[in-house]
DNA sequence: GCTGGCACTCAAGTGCGAAGAGTGCTAGTG
DNA sequence: CACTAGCACTCTTCGCACTTGAGTGCCAGC
């Protein structure tokens, strides 16, 4: 009972065709659509080997065959196509990105809608974070009288504000002053760093070093609580949830953003395009759903996670495929707009987008 | 035939009743839980009558009486009870934005989560723009050498930034030069405004100039297309939703920002509290969800919209109170950033809140 | 090793009758 | 005149038996 070629190739058409009908699979449509030289029962007899494998499964006696999440899981490990993005489609990714280029905030935002219509499931972006947020550039805007905004420039190329109150009034000459020392003394610190170092100051720049501090840490809480998701839509038009409460769990897990964390963070233990099938999600309520994810960003410090979420059932290619190119036009994106010396990373960014300012 | 005291009060019976159960109502239940001193005979008079003005109406012969849209409309305008919330839930909702206080772009995404905890449905929440969004302050940080991060504190208090691309290669001082400059020209410009300065300018202030007026016009573009929405869950737990197709249009209207935007311009209309309920809704896909909106903000110009959506049969009482609620402590907030001069605001504020700089 | 043929299983649909909920109406009462 | 008791009527819902058809499993034969 070993896995022969023709049962691996009848693996594979079991898993497509079920993905593209969503009804258990039959030996009759097999024949029919592809090996139309061999009978229907030869076929059933190798579909009971692969049920004996368990690669496959019945829903009951007199119904098609349908892939188990092992069944799937070979599948992807071995069988599956996942060709990139048609030239065509690569180039509209592309455009859509240009355009939102010099907006760092709506790179995941926009990442997650094409994704999730790409695929036609549900898409979870988290936007670019340090794995430990450091400071780059300090600056404070007067807003009025006692009033400052800090905005915080990280390491990631992200930019963070807060509203400050300040004890007494400051003029813009002073809160420019207060900038700059901020900015040097606190270069590349983290939330820990700035506070330690913030014990040396006195008065204004300390509470401006204090804020900067809520800043780095509220961005490191922030690492997986803040995401994009969409194409709920998608997800709830395929037949198995067609009852909406199946689907229920899954929406608030989207809705809750650290339950999606603990997903996610598996991304950053490998590089690469992760899958994760159904009983292998180490959350319960995810149980009857698949992911396929991938990190992206720059080096090993600078990082966001890319991630297709749907029914066991998907288009794992077809996902996997976006997911990857997606990362890798992400990829290009940040490290254009990362401040790390390596001109590499400029020429890079110059061929696949124009300047802003030639625009 | 006309609207006596009675039936308005068997009217709110129906509702209530409705609203809590999901069930048609029978005239049985309501003598029981409400009017004893009649029997049930009496009561199916009454609804007739109401059916008979359009008020409520029955699915079939057999069964209870359910609202009609009209009949949502006169609950809503002459019998709810819409009370605030409770001292306790106040205090603790105050709470909750006191922590994110400085912080200004969270408050729409905090706004949309505990209105849709709070009445259990789903809730739309746009971020505070300007109808047109002027420029206050423009600052330039340095990212690296021929790159520097725009950034523009808006009239009503929000930040945003652009990555610009320099022709050439510019120091510190030079780019706060520029910072310094452009906020002077280009105080409370509109787009347009900017645009039309940036002619009598040069180099490379020019090009900061343009930038600058592209972020005024996406803040203008964006007013209702980036919205905040939470509570799909709630709202797919409902029973009128147990077939998920059935809540697949409202979930892309709320997942294509635009599409909303159409319904909450009405909440700019009128002030106050707003109620749309199912088919007077413009929007074709639209017409079996009701919508509970309030614009919050500061004077004609600086505004946002809160939103509770889900089926026609919610908790209008509740639903209008949480919107008013926390639409008065949002304009608390709000108040306190904008750099109005009136120190009104700011005495309010400091009796809601703390300083951030004394945390 | 493959195939045709056939018995078997089970889900899904159909028709029917009984039960139950709720109404509408009418005749009667204070 | 407003209210009520009572009852016939309607329509949904549920359970049940029956039929249909898809699809399998297995076996004998090539």
């Amino acid at each position: 009972m070993e896995l022969t070629a023709r049962r691996q190739r009848l693996l594979k058409h079991v898993v497509e065709e079920y993905v593209k009908s969503a009804v258990p699979v039959s030996s009759e449509v097999i024949v029919r659509r592809y090996e139309t030289d061999v009978s229907s029962a030869t076929v059933r007899n190798e579909l009971a080997q692969l049920e004996e494998l368990g690669l496959i499964s019945h829903p009951h006696t007199s119904a098609g065959r349908v892939p188990t999440d092992p069944g799937y899981r070979f599948f992807v490990e071995h069988l599956m196509d996942a060709e990139s993005p048609s030239p065509g489609e690569q180039r509209t990714i592309r455009h859509q990105f240009h355009q939102v280029e010099p907006d760092v905030d709506r790179w995941a935002h926009l990442a997650s809608s094409v994704l999730s219509n790409a695929v036609q499931n549900a898409a979870v972006v988290t936007p670019l974070t340090s794995s430990r947020a450091r400071s780059r550039r300090v600056a404070l805007l007067g807003v009025h009288d006692t009033v400052a905004l800090v905005t915080v420039l990280l390491h990631s190329g992200a930019v963070r504000q807060q509203i400050l109150h300040l004890d007494d009034s400051a003029g813009r000459d002073e809160l420019d002053r207060i900038g700059n020392k901020l900015t040097a003394v606190l270069d590349s610190q983290t939330a820990e760093g700035v506070a330690r170092t913030a014990d040396g100051l006195s008065g204004a720049e300390r509470a401006v070093a204090a804020a900067v501090a809520r800043i780095l840490e509220q961005a490191d809480q922030q690492a997986f609580e803040e995401v994009y998701y969409e194409g709920v839509g998608h997800v709830l038009s395929q037949p198995e949830f067609t009852y909406s409460h199946k689907a229920v769990p899954l929406i608030q897990a989207l809705e809750r953003g650290p339950m999606v964390g603990q997903l996610l963070s598996q991304a950053f233990d490998a590089s690469g395009v992760h899958v994760v099938i159904g009983t292998e999600h180490p959350l319960e309520q995810m149980r009857e759903t698949s992911a396929v994810l991938a990190r992206y960003g720059h080096g090993d410090d600078i990082q966001g996670v890319l991630c297709v979420l749907g029914p066991t059932r998907m288009p794992y290619g077809r996902a996997v495929a976006m997911v990857r190119f997606i990362a890798h036009v992400l990829d290009l994106l940040v490290a254009a707009s990362v401040a790390d010396g390596d001109p590499a990373y400029h020429v890079d960014h110059k061929v696949g987008t124009a300047d802003a300012s030639t625009n």
